[in-house]
Formats: C-alpha cells, sequence, structure tokens
DNA sequence: ACAATATGATACAGAACTGTTTCGTTTTAA
DNA sequence: TTAAAACGAAACAGTTCTGTATCATATTGT
C-alpha cells in the first residue's frame, strides 16, 4: 500500500468501528487486526489512541460538511431552499449504514468531561449546525431564534431515533415537521 | 446503615456516576470509594458489574415510568390533556440535574450489541414511550401514527439537545412544539 | 541499484479493570 | 446476651488495555 494511504486506511477502518461498535468499546487490538497492520505502524501514525480518535471525529466533521455545504450551494439565492437542503442532506447522511445515528451525539454521551477534545469536538460540531441554521433563518426573514432552536430540535430528534427505530418511524418524520415549521415561520414574514 | 439500605446506597451512588461521566467510564473502584463501600461488599450485592448497570436502568425505568404515569393520570379522561401531560412529565424530568439528557439513549450510545442487556433495555424503554404516546394519539381520535412518530421526534430531539445546549436552546422548544403537533392533528379530526 | 524509510511480527512493560479471598470487626436478630 | 450474618480492609489473581522496543523485511525515492 502506497505510503499515505496507510494512515487514511488505518483512519478508516477506525472510524468505521468507531461508529459502529462505540468509541470505547473498541481498542488499538481490534483495529490493527482488522485494519491489517501491526500496532507499530498505527502509533507511528497517531501517537495516543486520543489522537486516532481526534481525528476520526475532525474527518467526520469534514466530510458532514462538505455534503452540507454542496446542497446548500446548489439553492444560493433562495433561503428557504437552502434551509431545506440542509435537512435533505441530513436525510441523506442518515441513508446507507448509518443506523447508528449521529457520530458526534454518540461521542458525547462517551466523553462527558466538559474539557475532554472529543467532549469539545461534539458540542462544536452540533452548535456550528444550529449557528448556519441562524444564518440561514435571518437570511428568510425571521429575526428570533425560535425557528432556528425548532430545526436544531427536531434534527437532533431525527439522529437520536435512528438506533431506536431506525430509518422509518421517528426519523421519516423529520422531512414533514421541518417543511411545515419552515413555511410556518415564513408566512408569518411575507405573505 | 440499615441492612436493606446498603444495596441501595450502593445502587444510588452507581446511578449518578453512570449517569454523570458515563456507564463504561466508570469503574467499580471509583464506586465503592464515593459508597464508602467494600469492593467486596459491591459485589455481594451485585454479582457483576453488568448486574449493577442493569439494575441502574431498570431504577431509572421504574422512576421515569413512576412520574409518567402520574401526570398522565391527573388528566384521566381527556387524552389530549395527556399527551400534553407526557410532554410536561418529559420536561420536569429534564430540570433539576439532569444535564446529560436521557439515561436511555445515552446508555444506547454506549452499547451497541443488539443482543446486550443494556442495549436491550434502552430501547424497550423508548418503544415503550412511543407506544403510550401511540395509545393517547388513538384515544384522542387520531388513527394514523404520523402524530406518534413526530411527538417521539421532537421527544427525543429535547432530550439529546439537553447536553449540547443545556434546557435553554432547542430544548426548551419541546413545549411550544409539541403543543402545536397536538393540536393540529386535533383540528382535523373534531373541529 | 542503493540508501533511507516504512512496515510486520513479536515480545514486553506498565497501568487499569473485574472479580476473589481471607480474616478481623461490626451489626443485626432472636 | 449470643449466634449468625454483614461489612471493611487489603492483598491477590487474571484479564485487558495502551504504548514501547527490537529487528528482520519490504518498499520507496533518487
Amino acid at each position: 500500500m502506497a505510503r499515505a494511504s496507510v494512515r487514511q486506511h488505518i483512519l478508516d477502518v477506525a472510524s468505521e468501528l468507531f461508529y459502529r461498535e462505540g468509541i470505547r468499546s473498541v481498542g488499538v487490538d481490534m483495529i490493527v487486526e482488522r485494519a491489517g497492520v501491526s500496532k507499530a505502524t498505527l502509533y507511528r501514525h497517531f501517537p495516543t489512541r486520543d489522537d486516532l480518535v481526534i481525528a476520526y471525529l475532525e474527518a467526520q466533521d469534514h466530510i458532514n460538511w462538505e455534503h452540507i455545504d454542496e446542497a446548500i450551494a446548489l439553492q444560493e439565492g433562495s433561503p428557504k431552499g437552502q434551509l431545506l437542503a440542509l435537512i435533505d442532506a441530513t436525510i441523506e447522511m442518515l441513508e446507507p449504514g448509518y443506523h447508528r445515528g449521529c457520530h458526534f451525539l454518540n461521542a458525547l454521551a462517551e466523553f462527558s468531561e466538559e474539557d475532554h477534545p472529543v467532549h469539545l469536538l461534539a458540542v462544536e460540531y452540533n452548535r456550528a449546525i444550529r449557528l448556519r441554521l441562524s444564518r440561514l433563518t435571518q437570511q428568510a426573514g425571521v429575526s428570533d431564534e425560535g425557528l432556528t432552536d425548532q430545526l436544531m430540535l427536531v434534527i437532533n430528534g431525527a439522529l437520536s431515533s435512528v438506533p431506536v427505530y431506525g430509518f422509518s418511524g421517528p426519523a421519516a418524520q423529520l422531512k414533514n415537521l421541518a417543511t411545515h415549521l419552515i413555511e410556518m415561520h415564513l408566512d408569518n414574514v411575507s405573505s
């Protein structure tokens, strides 16, 4: 395997395991076994196990935002369309093998120490999503933060319901609910 | 300390730690130290650490349902009032020291094995809440399960938002949202 | 081709964790 | 009061985990 891709391969395998099994449930021995690399190699690329966990969340942060930003960009000029695009992007990220819900909400449940890097990353990701929602609702002409918090609530509700009910049930109501909330608040502004 | 209360005291201390720090983060050494009890005593009452974890979730299940059932009973005869009472009970359970969200959603994030007792207990609790919602919406004259899933969604949304934003922000929108959804669906039935 | 670098395999150190054992002491029930 | 039961303290066994060290082998850039 090429040099730079060894690190990526380890990260890919670890990410899959961290997400599927839970971060604290996965030891480095399992990671090196699944990745087919020696333990020394893993520690050459990631000095500590925590560094690997942090790299996992930072990579997922990048993946999610890339998807969200792309979806929002396609609706440039229409704040309402961009809000719906963010919802659609969230739903799309929930489809393939994401039956364990949100990487960051799960990480937050596992790491409660408020100054732990994993805790901080998870909180920061969610707050960044909310900030994006806030900007879009303001651009749509909604001044108060009620719609922002409501959309954040239903997004987190769908993400946290997936591990219990899968993609049907509560999570399947996200699009309906979000659409309804957006149209309700926008009608109050200019109809 | 009285005989029967030693077990309860250990369970209380362990529950607090499991909730605040995360189940997998807390070792038996920490529990016995905080409880002021010897390790042998803990293992006399709980044969394995898993038994203690299971007892923690079963006790919390009982506590939550006691609170919910009591609130619902006060609205006997009014399905709509009972739905709102369930929401209010959820909010009340979020107030005092519950800044880590839902015991069961957190446990689910930590235990991914689908046949693990902790996983099963967490899933079962959430499905039981949804079943209660379903019965109440049917009694209120709403036949389809859309309202049920929507209410489950916003409840889980509030619970999972608390660890990120506290009780203000998204979680504070639960009452408004749930009330709005209930009234919207009930108007479609008999107005 | 060749020198530098990366990797694999393996053993190992050290810490943390679950669970057990022993025994002296305290508490409880009759 | 007294015998039985429960508890505290502390050492211990066994496992699992993170991280290190060594050295032979393979891979890369020049």
